[in-house]
DNA sequence: CCCTTTCTGTGACAACAGTCACTGTAGTCC
DNA sequence: GGACTACAGTGACTGTTGTCACAGAAAGGG
């Protein structure tokens, strides 16, 4: 077990109490992952709730025929709210978890977190918010999908993009249509169009993103 | 403040410790709503927790321009997961819950719902069982949105409604259109398709399911 | 029984998104 | 530099969904 600095938990989860935190070192394990490894596969079972600590994650889904889709992205200092909600019972249901980033994570095995809903407020108070800022994000992902067309999906991902890692999109087309669960040609046609806007300014492999709110 | 049950109550929670339905009994208010009623409007403030004690009740999205799909239905023994979510600071996140059937709620104050997630266990558990189910209905519902055709979604939609309800769907094609956010002809059309092939039989104001596995 | 309203059925057409086929272009590796 | 590979751009075509414009059928109320 890694020693796991407690600073810089403190720091990045501010709201848990001391006692939580001497405790949560102590039982937790420190997991280092690089960028584009999997965190956590389809089907799989989960035994721990997951704390970022750095990096960025970012949380999809896929189905049996290999289409994925974005729910959300998971930045440093939030939990997985699935982590703590995904049971063996899965039948098809395959959330997939893959750093975007280096990462850190925390792993708290699942146990500890339920004991701790009980013992610490400050736990209670941080899950739950955690359970209500997800679902509020993949609420606004299930509007975007259910009431927009694509042209206003792409501007919602670029925006959502720009607001954790910056203005440089580093993704190729080809990329952001499987996360769209679309085709790389449509997403080259429409990204074409916001350059013509003025939106963005295209290259290899990125995108620079100058003024989306204008479109 | 009515008096609730205390049978009725531990029937259809049987998973509630005798302590906390004694307690549960004194502080809440029983709510009675009829058919087609609305139980909860987008933007409003939450302050309770919902227990559904009999009847059926559909919460679904709307957003600005008054388009609407479904997200799931609840049935009695069920608590709505999302009242416990939901925060005044909801800015354009529209969450609405309307009563299919007649039913009865009983009301939980929010402060006492997260007192009890400390102070009983079997609350505790509860709740968050109740959080992974309609996360899981949410993860289906968005998948045969993101992933499947129309076609498909109204199968899954009809699948879902005869779950709830029986073989008799008690709706007009113009309600399908609009739950699943799309228009009356192509929902007609559909049917008319499945028709065809034997799956349903459709009347007026209603729709009579013979055999949907088979499609 | 008419009259009105609501629901359903249908054909024609438009718009959007996905697919195919092919070109060009920028990097990378010998 | 030549070959190779990944990425990007484009036109043509297709299928699905949404829209429009009707017409007919069922229910209900006076």
């Amino acid at each position: 077990m890694q020693t796991i600095p407690k600073e810089l938990v403190h720091k990045k989860f501010p709201s848990l109490e001391d006692a939580l935190l001497d405790e949560l070192l102590a039982q937790s394990t420190l997991k280092e992952v690089s960028e584009g490894e999997d965190v956590m596969r389809s089907g799989q079972y989960i035994t721990s709730t997951i704390l970022l600590l750095r990096g960025l994650l970012k949380v999809y889904r896929e189905d049996d025929e290999g289409n994925e889709f974005l729910m959300y992205y998971l930045e440093a200092g939030n939990a997985c709210a699935l982590s703590m909600m995904c049971t063996a019972r899965d039948e098809q249901s395959q959330i997939m978890i893959k750093a975007v980033d280096d990462s850190e994570l925390i792993l708290v095995p699942s146990h500890l977190s339920e004991l701790w809903l009980a013992k610490y407020k400050s736990w209670n108070n941080f899950v739950i918010a955690s359970y209500r800022q997800r679902f509020e994000e993949l609420l606004q992902t299930l509007d975007s999908i259910a009431f927009k067309g694509l042209d206003e999906r792409l501007l919602f991902y670029l925006k959502r993009h720009v607001k954790v890692s910056g203005n440089h999109v580093k993704l190729s087309h080809q990329q952001i249509a499987t996360e769209l669960s679309s085709s790389r040609e449509v997403i080259s046609r429409l990204l074409k169009k916001l350059e013509q806007t003025g939106a963005v300014t295209l290259h290899r492999n990125y995108i620079e993103v100058q003024n989306l709110s204008l479109v």
